[in-house]
DNA sequence: AAGTGGTCTAGACCACCGC
DNA sequence: CGGTGGTCTAGACCACTTT
């Protein structure tokens, strides 16, 4: 099965846009509708893509132009899952337990009966540590095949294609107890990322703490 | 001149989206084209809006579904743009100066000899602290009648509907001299926001600091 | 087989802009 | 005036799921 039309335009256009500078026009949607032997509808939508995207922007009854790089979207908070450089992970924690704390039983919906799967790991760049994470799942909507599965249990991605990630953004001190795994001198003021995916039903799925180290990751957003 | 139909059909689905539960069920796109007297492709745009929000999901071939009111995406990073509680302002500073700093220098990419507009104001919510922002205009892109003109220079909105927003995150203790404005212990730690907005054409707008009240303000996103 | 969302077409009219 | 993006229509075919 081919890639829809549109995607397919998008992607040429993309090649397109990077040889051109900044501010330039380019074609209008009839002209690209000629040039790419669709609709002017079907090229709208590429374009809309790629505005939505920030590589063009529109200027009503004028045209469109190719917008300054500097103002692709983007948000690097979500990278923990969609990192784009090769990240190794030090697994500190792998076990089942009683939900102890109270953040872990809010956040998930359950109560502390309930156990859940915890992995902490230190995610470490080039031997450079980038963040201390704990991720915590529901047991209970684990199937036991999956319980060493890291790959299946981990791919964040496919979590956040089927549900919605939500995140809370704290400001704390280093924990006495990570500053050294982060390299971090005690009392060093650091972003915690509170993420919570749950399904498009409304159920949590994760919840993960991302302790990250402000030496090596900046979180920016671009919208 | 009336709003467009898709826009009009909108409005009306939130209002019967919240009379329903999660995960009720809406209808196909070709009821909804039958009940609006409308094309499919106008209704589907509608809707495509409403799944962008939040409010609805699609399960495909199966149907579109109300979204869990958790779920719609909101960002209150970007609050002091768009802030909805009744915000009073006190001004610290309103002046012009040579550009002191660098980093104001490098985000609004103007020489040391260049002036700038620079406000500073504690944003105040029922007599409690919010944040302390720090904006900075380049002094030449302000026309001298608007200099005087506050509701004009600080109407962010306007700003971002014709350019772009790039947000960074940084953790830091809070800076002493700000510490007793926000009511807050010296070495509390906070999240300062740096706020650049920049015009479609790639030019820097201004640059806000935004200290944020870790007590008053919670940064979350749901996306 | 019937129904769903996803894609696509070939037109059309509008408001607005620059010439 | 001609060109632009913005909206809208009334069809169509597809892959897929449910009955």
């Amino acid at each position: 099965m081919a890639a829809p039309i549109y995607l397919q335009i998008k992607d040429q256009m993309i090649e397109e846009i990077q040889q051109l500078s900044a501010n330039a026009p380019i074609l209008s949607e009839r002209d690209l509708a000629v040039k790419y032997n669709a609709s002017r509808m079907t090229v709208r939508k590429a374009v809309n893509e790629l505005v939505d995207e920030g590589y063009l922007y529109r200027d009503s009854n004028k045209g469109t132009f190719v917008a300054d790089e500097r103002l692709h979207k983007r948000n690097t908070s979500v990278d923990p899952f969609a990192e784009e450089r090769p990240i190794k992970y030090k697994i500190l924690y792998f076990d089942i337990k009683a939900t102890s704390s109270k953040d872990v039983q809010d956040r998930l919906f359950i109560s502390s009966e309930e156990s859940v799967l915890r992995i902490v790991r230190v995610a470490m760049f080039e031997e450079r540590p980038q963040s201390i994470e704990e991720i915590y799942f529901p047991r209970l909507s684990i199937p036991d095949e999956d319980l060493g599965n890291f790959k299946k249990l981990l791919d964040f991605n496919s979590y956040i294609a089927h549900g919605s990630l939500s995140q809370t953004f704290v400001p704390i001190i280093v924990p006495p107890q990570y500053a050294h795994l982060l390299k971090l001198k005690i009392n060093t003021p650091i972003i915690l990322v509170e993420n919570v995916i749950t399904s498009k039903n409304g159920k949590p799925l994760l919840y993960m703490k991302v302790f990250n180290n402000p030496n090596e990751k900046v979180i920016e957003m671009t919208l």
